[in-house]
DNA sequence: CACACAGTAAACCGATCGGTTTCCAGAAGC
DNA sequence: GCTTCTGGAAACCGATCGGTTTACTGTGTG
């Protein structure tokens, strides 16, 4: 086992892997073997089992992010940028180990949308939303706010697509958000596909 | 309680709105009195809790498509009865009792996709799609495999929006599955009904 | 009447749940 | 040396898990 980081990364480490894997459910001496953590030290670094499960989640949000998300460096247009995020997802739906976007996912496992881990769900979401959001102002959208809302759903719909294994289609994610994107006119610059 | 219908119905029915909105991690101790049902009569009614989720999943299927699906009896065009789909949707999530598709939320929680509630979620999904195909062959839409896709994807996009509970936007789903139906040119003129 | 059957209530089983506590090994500070 | 702190191993707690069994109460049907 990882006895290099310290027990606190391992445990978010393993909370991260295990919970998304095997959902929420899993019992937390199973979480603490994996991470070669004892459930004393468990339960000194944090407060409780739910608690884990919010942190866990938050800490993996910015590795999803950069994940998901093109950086600043890369200086394609707005709507480039924007299908990268699908393209991302659609790459890791047929390489087989995508899940379903965690955070949905353990939301839907707490049901309670007070618990913490589904106010860090929400907040994830809103930070996809923002994303699309500031790439489609960019991109001088009409009603960015809308559009970045309905890119969302798509990503969201691919990722229940993944988790019940319906018939693959390849790119749809991508293919959809592109109609979408092209219906409100949002070029790539020298293609323009109206509707009709 | 309810004490009129058969042991095996009140069981189904208590199956499907307490693993609905408790999720299928309820115990089936909770599950018999909440039913009003001995766990000897549950066992000898079902192998075993597993079997119970996937028959009281099936079981809902009838309702909840009815409840989405516009019927025979409605002859508005092909691109109308699609729309009616995310028009119910809309409504059952401002109406703020609805927890997102109940069969993309099982199979989230059961995580294996061979468990046989995972099976009828990936049926009843098929079957979503199957009647978007339906339609848009009546309208005589291009590539009617593909756009079904899509539009199962945004109805599974506004279920998880609707989990997470993220800022509502009335009518999200309508004017998505609108969207995409411009760009494909499915409208509401072409009224390739069947018989005329 | 007797008999069988359907079904509920509740005890029971071993396993596991989230969480606490005890005990002990090792490293650091003096 | 001794002490103090971190942290793992494991026992322990009451509650609950899925599932079985016993005991009893109806309610027909001959």
């Amino acid at each position: 086992m990882t006895t290099s980081a310290t027990p606190r990364e391992r445990l978010l480490d393993a909370a991260g892997e295990l919970f998304y894997r095997d959902g929420v459910s899993i019992g937390v001496d199973a979480l603490c073997k994996a991470a070669g953590v004892s459930k004393k030290s468990m339960y000194q670094l944090f407060r409780s089992k739910d608690e884990l499960i919010a942190e866990s989640l938050a800490s993996r949000g910015p590795s999803y992010q950069t994940l998901l998300h093109p950086g600043p460096e890369d200086d394609r247009p707005a709507r480039d940028r924007i299908l990268a995020v699908f393209e991302r997802q659609d790459q890791m739906v047929v390489e087989g180990n995508y899940l379903g976007c965690p955070y949905v996912s353990t939301a839907i496992e707490l049901k309670n949308p007070e618990h913490p881990g589904s106010v860090v769900a929400r907040h994830f979401k809103q930070q996809l939303t923002d994303f699309f959001h500031r790439e489609l102002v960019k991109a001088g959208a009409e009603d960015a706010g809308t559009l970045a809302i309905q890119l969302t759903i798509i990503f969201d719909g691919v990722s229940a697509r993944a988790v019940v294994r319906a018939q693959p289609l390849g790119g749809v994610g991508v293919a959809t958000a592109a109609a979408l994107l092209d219906a409100a006119g949002v070029r790539s610059g020298e293609l323009a596909t109206q509707a009709g």
